[in-house]
DNA sequence: GCGACCTTATCAGGCAACCTGACTATGCGT
DNA sequence: ACGCATAGTCAGGTTGCCTGATAAGGTCGC
């Protein structure tokens, strides 16, 4: 550990290299182009009172109903945050709140009909855009890119991405 | 069976694939990710007062010092969101305000001898840590990451990238 | 079958990181 | 020299999270 950061001090006084920008800054740039676009893109759905904070909802929430405390975990937020977000998305329509008949505390979280082709257009949409990206940037280059960052994701935070880990169940043809 | 799975396929291009993970999600968790190691980091250096927040001065404040609404603009935040920011380093020791000779309504924002130490580790650090990726993940994957991420961020927001577009003034030899 | 303990969800309050709007001092074009 | 633009600051607000405390409901040992 000592001897790692003696390491990068000594870099460091070879070269502070600021004309390099941080990787970090540029993923955050290009995340943040890709919401933006896909916020304009929302703008011309049905869908324009959806926020960006609710897409930890839409983005975990399928089928059976999820309970608050699963969904917090897999959003890596707390129970009180997801639960307002819920709240806002169950006065707006796009979610109910069940009893769960198992477990009298709990209520199952589940996207309405509207919640359901909302989610429906929004993964549509991402998808889309990356395909726009394909398109400008090489298609090769882009999955290069989303298989990286699959890579970086599974070993820095597997948690965060079940859906890279628990394959979706086929289809119902 | 294959054509279920067609099927599937394009049922997922027309639908949306809620078993794919969005591109942006990947980013965010690899750029928190990043910060988070980045973090532990600086913890090891003298500068454990610097917050992530202060981030965007120490990425564009350089030699002769800029002023104000320069730094706010190329970060992308309100002069007043800045100026908040410049105070609290201000505190720390990090940076110096002083009048500009050329315009009596201005201030010079410059980094102090400390402020210049932290900001060559900093970027040494981000260094380290994106070498450490290439070694964890494939030095030519990581190099195509940030290749494909330039290029994106010059096409979008040009404006937030000025290290790629006006390469390092030569240092004095 | 009952008390100790663990969950589920919610209520209340707080804080960091931004924002908008209004203002002063200074500079600049005609 | 007058009107307008620009540099920075002061005041106040919003959003998206957080921690702490609490009520209602389950679970397990004995």
């Amino acid at each position: 550990m000592d001897k790692k950061i003696a390491a990068a001090q000594e870099l460091a006084l070879v070269h502070g290299d600021p004309s390099q920008v941080t990787l970090p800054a540029l993923m955050d740039l290009a995340v943040d182009a890709m919401y933006v676009d896909f916020r304009k893109l929302l703008e011309e759905t049905p869908y324009t009172d959806v926020r960006p904070t609710h897409g930890c909802v839409f983005r975990f929430v399928h089928g059976e109903g999820m309970r608050l405390t699963e969904l917090a975990t897999k959003a890596g937020l707390t129970k009180q945050s997801v639960g307002e977000i819920v709240d806002e998305l169950t006065g707006l329509g796009y979610i109910e709140r069940l009893p769960d008949p198992t477990d009298k505390r709990a209520k199952l979280i589940r996207l309405t009909a509207k919640g359901l082709d909302a989610q429906r257009i929004g993964f549509a949409l991402f998808d889309q855009l990356e395909k726009e990206w394909a398109e400008a940037f090489g298609a090769d280059r882009i999955a290069a890119l989303r298989a990286t960052l699959e890579d970086i994701a599974l070993a820095k935070s597997p948690d965060a991405v079940p859906e890279l880990i628990h394959p979706e169940p086929a289809p119902v043809a």
